[in-house]
DNA sequence: TTCATTTTGGAGCGATCGATCTAAAACAAT
DNA sequence: ATTGTTTTAGATCGATCGCTCCAAAATGAA
């Protein structure tokens, strides 16, 4: 037949992903692109067309890969009260880097959002997925009797996901570590489902 | 002497901010920045050394002129329950142009806080000082018997904070209008301040 | 082994980037 | 009017941008 691939397509997109996550998408080069994940940007174009084309499926990776990992770790079943917190609290400890690089999706959201229609659609129909998620979290620790019944879960689920994105872009300009997130979280969090 | 310049800095300082402030730093290219201003390239470098060194006169001209002027208009006095909510609506209302651009400070915290310390380190200051002005003004608050006494006035400040980001970080992805803005921050900050 | 097919690495494309340089222009002082 | 000084507009710099192209390499099929 032909020349087979040599490289992992998941691997690629890993690579891709830790690259534009650190570093945005405008200051990350093709150049750093071809260095990150190893490859030439003969066989980059080949593969995935375009610098945009490439960011897109990267942008739909994290959602899986990471969001969709921790919404189904912590978010599920289990203690919802506790599992919310975890939740949030893994949103500012899922990488092994020093440096605080928050969230794709928040940073994706003022960098490109409102330039780029598709990726904007894409991340207001993911950040609704989150709120989903959220929301059934929070109706089943009403019904487990750990938060309370005052507001409905879809209200308080929106106040979570505004909280979460608001700290988030907080943790890029301090310079607190997880264990200061954690405490913060545990009391603001708190504050909100007792 | 000898020729004197035409322009007025401040109104060409206006006239970065909003271009950085609806395209970001890295989109925003000198071109663009001539354009804007309707300088040529000679005199914006004559004027401000560099684009990075307009970038930091922009954003110190946008945390005085935006943010200062929203702090001193609505948490400096008055009551300060209905002060706290107009305040954060008119961080989705200042401008007149059709689509939100958010909040320039928190653009630049997600684009160029992690690779720039000095700008982190300005960021990091300035929500520090929006911080101390709401907390200020919920303690004023609670004197006035307006906001719950449960929580100090400094954890309320930090929820607000963090809840004021999110929402503009959501603002740049979904399509509400400022009535829907209205409508939510009244829910949502009551239930903190209640 | 030969052929057909696809991938690979890298040279190099035109465009644009931020920044510099220079000569003409525009003033005040003399 | 002449001189001195600063600003102006725009040509132009080298570097880098995203991207294309192509010959060499690497496979399975015949």
């Amino acid at each position: 037949m032909a020349r087979p691939k040599i490289y992992d397509e998941n691997q690629v997109l890993y690579a891709a992903m830790m690259c534009f996550w650190q570093h945005g998408y405008s200051v990350t080069s093709m150049k750093k692109l071809e260095a990150a994940t190893q490859l030439s940007s003969g066989s980059l174009y080949n593969s995935f067309g375009s610098k945009e084309q490439l960011f897109q499926l990267t942008l739909e990776f994290y959602t899986e890969k990471v969001v969709g990992k921790r919404i189904r770790k912590y978010l599920h079943d289990g203690n919802a009260y506790n599992g919310i917190k975890k939740f949030i609290f893994h949103c500012f400890s899922s990488t092994p880097l020093p440096h605080n690089i928050a969230c794709l999706l928040v940073n994706t959201a003022t960098e490109l959002a409102p330039h780029e229609v598709k990726i904007k659609a894409f991340l207001k129909k993911t950040f609704r997925h989150i709120d989903d998620a959220l929301a059934i979290a929070v109706k089943r620790g009403q019904q487990q009797g750990d938060i309370h019944v005052d507001k409905d879960a879809e209200q308080i689920a929106r106040h979570l996901s505004f909280l979460l994105n608001g700290m988030l872009v907080n943790s890029k300009v301090t310079n607190m570590q997880n264990a200061d997130w954690k405490k913060t979280i545990d009391k603001i969090i708190s504050s909100v489902l007792d």
